[in-house]
Parts: structure tokens; C-alpha cells; sequence
DNA sequence: CGGTGTCTTGAAGTCCGTCAATCCCCGTGG
DNA sequence: CCACGGGGATTGACGGACTTCAAGACACCG
């Protein structure tokens, strides 16, 4: 299936939203959209074939799985967010759907082509990557606090920010967009402890429960100290 | 002091070399050199004033700064590689020599005339900066490592990678770039773990050293076997 | 010779991982 | 309607690994 952009949901916040219409359309013909399930694998280890992908709807993460088997959670990819790597081929990352998804995805020649006709597009990827490079060593600084506490505590608020439509304040409620299991993955932890730091949390009166994945921010100032400890 | 582009040593490989002589003199004009200080810092945490840089010679770390004091290394930088961030003004990473260095500072809003003016010059910082992104998610698995001995062995194997010619095979002797705080907070542990971790792998045989930086593989399959699991 | 910084080594304590049992929510089917 | 079952989440007990604190070794330099 060729890509539809007039009804993108993220047309204008894409990579792509930088090309005029009639280039954009040009680079469509290349592409083909893509339903996800939860689970459902976009990109395999190894046998990447060179190609990117940008994410129109849902969530996507991207992991990296050593010799153990032990699944280490590298990224999240949200909405009009991009992901694939031309310049080296072949990578050892996988890309999952956290959630019912859809993305658009492209051969990397053909972005190749497309930056060079389209100056304004290698732009607009040097941006997202730069983005990425910063969400990446954000998780690097957190996964690096010393205590257990100190991460989970990042971790929802980082959410929470995420969660928010302003982006200096952190959402008073909303719902964690991971699975205990995916939690742990992201800090290097187990499922048992991200559990049990929850619920100290909880205990403590700086959040409240909804549920398996609702959170509310009842004292945020306490949370963010515990972030920063 | 201007920048003279006819004496970098690395005017190939960094990402000025996609630029024409003429086009890279004209780029070179606002650009400034600096000389750096084993310690000394080239960006300080929160001043970012819209600069970066390229790194001719010698080594940088970036680190974070928690609230208590704790440093962590979230990249390291080599030789014609690139440090900076346009799009977002403001940044909470440092910038520090860890080696003496020599770096071209150019102001960001005119990387970004230069990329207007030549668009090969922002094909070649996506390169840089999804390189820099590949190198942090690797740096990320490292860290995930549930035991300090495979994070250990891999970071000594990743620095064999990084001293060695040949991109496959690791260098059998070498010295590693940082001291032992380095090394700890690369990894995100203590001094004295690492410590410990290395003298393991030097009773088994499986390492030896010579003084304090120098490192020998002596069975490098039984370094990468621990690193991997 | 003393001083400083880096690295190493040791002993004790704490935190997290492991293993295991239990609970909760939900969907299925008797 | 209730029993059953499965996946995800919680909770507990225990042991091990890392941190912490402290002392000592080593090289380098004044």
C-alpha cells in the first residue's frame, strides 16, 4: 500500500513536513504504510535491509538483546518520530510496536535521493537525530543514579513531562505508556524492583494509583527531589 | 585566532571535509581555534551559548552532573568528531578535555547559514550525529549489563576496538584513555569495582597491564565471551 | 624526604536480584 | 453465575554483588 499523506496524522510534524507538496508526493510513491500490533516486530537484529521508517500513530521501542537473552530497552519512538540508520548498514536493534501503530516506511535510498534533491529534508533529520541523541543520554544519566529509588522516580516523571501538553510541567494524571517488564528495561532493572519502588512511592504519599498503569502526581516537588538524589 | 584548515589534521575526516576549499575558507573566517587543558572545560553545563565545535586532536568527555555531585560520562569524543547542539538552545552536559586537545569553535547560528549554503555539510553532521546516537545506544547496552565484570570486559574491549587500525580486530596492546574514575563513571560505578574487575580479569589470565594504563589482551575470545554475557 | 594523586586492597553493610508464592484483572467456557 | 486459567503485578525471604568506608601501595614531583 503507497502512503496517503493528505491524511497523515503527523504530516505536519514529520521529518517529511519540510518538503513542499509536490515533493513530499514524490518521496510518497516510494513509500508503504504499515499496520502494527503490540509486539509485533518492525525491524529484526541483524537482517535490518536498509530501510527507515516514520511513526504516524502509536509507539514504537527500540531494544538491543545480549547473549543471555536479557532485553535492554535503547529508545521510545513517538509519534512523527523517525527511526532507521543509513549510513551503517546492518544494526543490532530491534523495533517493536509498544501499541497499535502504523508507520511509513521507506527505503534508505530513496532518502538518500530525496535529501539530495530536498536540502530542507537532511535538515529536518539532523534535527530528530540530534533530538534522539539528547532523549538518549538523558536515559544514560538516569539509568547511571546510583539507587533504585532515584531511577523509577526519573522515570514517571520523565513520563509524566512526556504525558504533558506544556512542556515545562509535568501532567498531574496520566497512564505509564510501559509494562513493569518494559519499565525495568528501560532502567536496567527487574520487574520486582521497579514493583517495589512504585509502591514505596505510593506509600509515601508522592503518588497515588490508577489501576495497573495510572499514575497521579500528588506531590511532585518531592518526586522530582527524589529524581535528582 | 582564525582557523587555518591547510594544517587540521583531521580536515578530511571531519564534517568541514564535504566542503569545498573555497566554501570551507568562508566557514573557517568565524570559526576560532582553541587549545585545551587535560581538565579544562570547553562547554560548562547551562551557559551553552549556541557554540560547537569540532575536535582536531586529543579526546573530550560530555558528562551530566547530578544534584548530589555525581558524574557521568555520557560520550566520549575523538578526533574529528563533532560536539553541539543547534536546535535547542540550552543543554545540561559539559564539555571536557581529557586529553590535550584542539578544537575549531564555531557559533551555531552559523553552522546553520553554512548548511543553508552547502547541503552536503548537514548530510555529513546526520552522518556524525547518527554515528554519535549509535555510540551512545552501545554505551546504553554496556550499562545495562546486570554484572560490573561483563560491563568491565566490555568496556576494555570497546576501547581495544577504538585503539586498534583495523575496524574488526581488536588491538592486542594498548592503554586505556581514562582513569579509573573515568572508567567508573562511564559504566556507572565506583572506583573501586573497577578496580577490582580488572585485577579479576588479570588473575584469570585473561588480561595483563603494564602500569596503570596499559592494557594486554592476552585471550581476547575469553574478554569478549565475558563481556557478552 | 615528604606530599599528592591515582590505584589497589580489605572488611562491613546495604541494596538489588533471585526464587517463590500470591493477588488481581479479564476473558473463556462450563 | 461461577469456575477456571493466564498474564501481569505485587509481596516476601534470602543470598550475593556492589557500595561504602578505610587503610595501604605505588609512582611522580617538588
Amino acid at each position: 500500500m503507497s502512503v496517503a499523506c493528505a491524511t497523515c496524522p503527523v504530516r505536519d510534524r514529520a521529518a517529511c513536513a519540510v518538503l513542499s507538496g509536490e515533493e513530499r508526493d514524490q518521496l510518497a510513491r516510494s513509500g508503504r504504510h504499515r499496520v502494527l500490533e503490540p509486539g509485533e516486530v518492525l525491524f529484526r537484529a541483524g537482517e535490518q535491509a536498509d530501510t527507515c521508517a516514520t511513526l504516524t500513530s502509536g509507539a514504537l521501542k527500540v531494544t538491543a538483546t545480549d547473549a543471555d537473552g536479557n532485553e535492554r530497552i535503547l529508545a521510545l519512538v513517538h509519534p512523527a518520530g523517525f527511526v532507521g540508520e543509513f549510513f551503517q548498514p546492518f544494526d543490532d536493534h530491534e523495533v517493536v510496536a509498544l501499541a497499535p501503530s502504523q508507520v511509513c516506511i521507506f527505503a534508505g535510498s530513496d532518502i538518500e535521493s530525496a535529501m539530495a534533491a530536498h536540502p530542507a529534508l537532511a535538515r529536518a533529520l539532523l534535527r530528530r537525530a540530534q533530538e534522539d541523541l539528547h532523549a538518549s543520554r538523558t536515559l544514560l544519566a538516569l539509568t547511571g543514579k546510583s539507587d533504585a529509588q532515584s531511577q523509577v522516580a526519573g522515570l514517571i516523571l520523565g513520563f509524566a513531562q512526556a504525558a504533558s501538553d506544556s512542556p515545562c510541567h509535568p501532567a498531574h494524571q496520566f497512564d505509564l505508556p510501559l509494562s513493569r517488564a518494559d519499565c525495568a528495561n528501560m532502567l536496567g532493572l527487574t520487574i520486582e524492583t521497579v514493583s517495589r519502588k512504585i509502591t514505596a512511592l505510593e506509600k509515601s504519599g508522592i503518588i497515588a494509583r490508577n489501576g495497573k498503569r495510572g499514575i497521579e502526581l500528588v506531590d511532585p516537588a518531592r518526586l522530582s527531589a527524589i529524581a535528582g538524589s
